[in-house]
DNA sequence: GCAGCCGTCTTGACAGTGTCTAGTTTCCGT
DNA sequence: ACGGAAACTAGACACTGTCAAGACGGCTGC
């Protein structure tokens, strides 16, 4: 308790110190809501900076570049991604509800998500992006059914990836009437049922 | 016949001259160019005005600004991917070859693709732009078998829509397996099989 | 046939961008 | 207490999109 209080006590009085404490944390933070109000293309490395409160050339230390800040930003968004759909996975057992847990994720995790299937914006061999992608990717296999050696050839697992995966980006680019909007799980969860991808 | 020869000749011997003749045209085609070889994000409005052989300001004077020209080149997609769909349609009348022109269009043009969808870049309200994707749009519908006054509302042609859409975002962002990429369209006609949205 | 207009394109400038280098500040292990 | 290493700053560079002003040339009205 008193470890925590004093790790609290660092952290806010460290801001406007030379070293940050965490800047590392900060800049993703930054980044994150620089995308989520401007999107991905018009993001300024040296915004994200000023946002912090650090010199313009800070992120590159901790980064390398601004590939680099996105790489991060895709990871740590991959790896909530996998959390959420395992735990969709776990508490109803049923691909409908994963599904929808992608289609969630994509609308409260915009600025994550609009990131993470970007390659020419990202470090692709990045270990941790790779690893957190990897997760994503075997917990989505587990919620449409088509968990084993050969998923990634299974033509159900294909179908289950890409119409949760289509929904969300035909949802996020404005393409669906506001019906779908005021409703996404429950929208998905009627289309899924229009394709027979139901339970699995 | 002569006249075709003569306009041949003027657009060919046009090119150096102070009036170029199509700048416009040739504006689009170098954008679509420098797109697939760089990806839309690290597009150069000057690199794309170098590569026509013009000053670096001409192609605002067409466009205005950078988001203009990518709403031309989406428009232009737009309406080749309305013949695409429309085409498979008439020649085969279900979904599983829409479906399947729909993925091949994403590869074969992929520059124009990669823009379409996305709404950060474009002019949303350009009419052109407008025309051609309500025009894409009817066209995939009637191809999914859900025309009709309140197709947007239809579960099915959601489903359609988002398990092609996702299919082709998925394989262009390099998600998928080699076996995908070397049949991309049977891949999908299997892949639509396991949807139970076969025939429609 | 030719004067002038207007659309087409160029030139130059500006603020803002990512990235590199060198330098300054601070922390931490000894 | 000190020396090395890590964190961060400051300045510079080439490049970007956009704007204003000007140069050019095809077309229309006479």
């Amino acid at each position: 308790m008193i470890d925590t209080v004093k790790i609290r006590a660092r952290v806010v009085s460290v801001t406007d110190r030379y070293h940050h404490g965490d800047l590392r944390r900060a800049l993703i933070d930054a980044a994150v809501e620089a995308v989520g109000e401007t999107g991905p293309s018009a993001l300024s490395l040296r915004a994200v900076a000023k946002r912090a409160g650090v010199s313009h050339a800070a992120p590159a230390h901790h980064f390398g570049d601004k590939a680099g800040l996105l790489t991060a930003v895709a990871a740590e968004g991959f790896d909530r991604f996998a959390d959420a759909l395992e735990r969709a996975w776990t508490a109803t057992g049923d691909f409908d509800a994963v599904g929808a847990a992608y289609v969630r994720f994509a609308i409260d995790h915009r600025a994550h998500f609009e990131i993470m299937f970007r390659p020419e914006l990202l470090h692709m061999d990045d270990p941790d992006l790779v690893r957190a992608s990897v997760r994503s990717r075997e917990a989505l296999h587990r919620g449409s059914g088509t968990d084993g050696p050969d998923a990634a050839f299974n033509a159900r697992a294909l179908a289950a990836w890409s119409l949760a995966h289509g929904f969300a980006e035909l949802l996020l680019a404005g393409n669906f009437p506001r019906a779908v909007l005021d409703d996404p799980e429950g929208a998905f969860k009627a289309v899924a049922a229009a394709t027979a991808l139901g339970r699995g």
